[in-house]
DNA sequence: GCGACAG
DNA sequence: ATCTTGTCGC
């Protein structure tokens, strides 16, 4: 795996064209015991990015532990790009998660990017992970505005038809989210499996910890490692 | 050339 | 993404 921090956008696009016809798109038949969230939180201006990933019990969604990681990182933001930036640092959390979950949730994009391969599918790929994102804005795609009541849902298509994902509205009158499957799944199971995730906020169980998480780790709340609850 | 543009 | 007080609406 070259190093992401050396990677030129051009070079970088190459590779999402690799990585890309690895991606595999399937209804999801294993089992769903555990289900994970996984985010990045950092300073602004600052190249130290606190990464994270939340284990939590389904279909309870109680959290039983998390993974925190700090690195630096240099590749810059870049629309279309993100996984270059977070994907090392969630790698790493993910090596010392001791239990792997059944499903990985990534706070991002899964195939409904330009080239097919959002953070979600990206991360999937490299760690052979069944793999959901889970956005809070649109990168790519056309798509008509759900109704305004929770569980209202619609489709996220490319120009040209082709089903991406679809836009969920996980809370009455709240801005909707973006649901698209990574790697190892399907766009109809990612929409049932997060669906499943949503309790009473408008982002699923599984990212918001794994937000609240970064967040506490990037303050100084909460120690480096793997802290196991109980 | 102009607008769009995950975190 | 992060920084922030008050304010609008269910």
């Amino acid at each position: 795996m070259p190093d992401y921090n050396e990677l030129t956008v051009p070079e970088a696009t190459l590779l999402q064209r690799e990585l890309q016809e690895k991606v595999t798109l399937v209804p999801y038949k294993g089992p769903l015991n555990y289900i994970a969230g996984a985010d990045i939180s950092f300073n602004k201006f600052s190249t130290t990015v606190y990464a994270g990933i939340v284990l939590l019990k389904f279909p309870s969604l109680i959290p039983v532990g998390y993974s925190l990681v700090k690195k630096e990182v240099h590749f810059p933001y870049v629309p279309g790009f993100l996984a270059f930036r977070e994907v090392p640092a969630l790698l790493d959390a993910w090596e010392q998660l001791p239990l792997k979950p059944d499903i990985l949730v990534v706070d991002g994009h899964g195939i409904a990017h330009p080239r097919r391969m959002g953070i979600a599918s990206h991360f999937g790929v490299l760690a052979q992970q069944a793999t959901i994102g889970s956005a809070k804005k649109k990168l790519y795609g056309v798509y008509e505005e759900p109704g305004p009541e929770k569980g209202s849902v619609s489709p996220l298509t490319d120009r040209k038809g082709q089903l991406l994902g679809n836009v969920l509205r996980s809370k009455t009158n709240v801005k909707p989210i973006f649901v698209s499957p990574g790697h190892l799944v399907d766009v109809p199971d990612s929409l049932r499996i997060l669906r499943q995730c949503i309790q009473k906020y408008r982002l699923p169980e599984p990212t918001r910890l794994a937000h609240n998480a970064v967040n506490q780790f990037r303050l100084g709340a909460i120690p480096e490692g793997w802290t196991g609850m109980s």
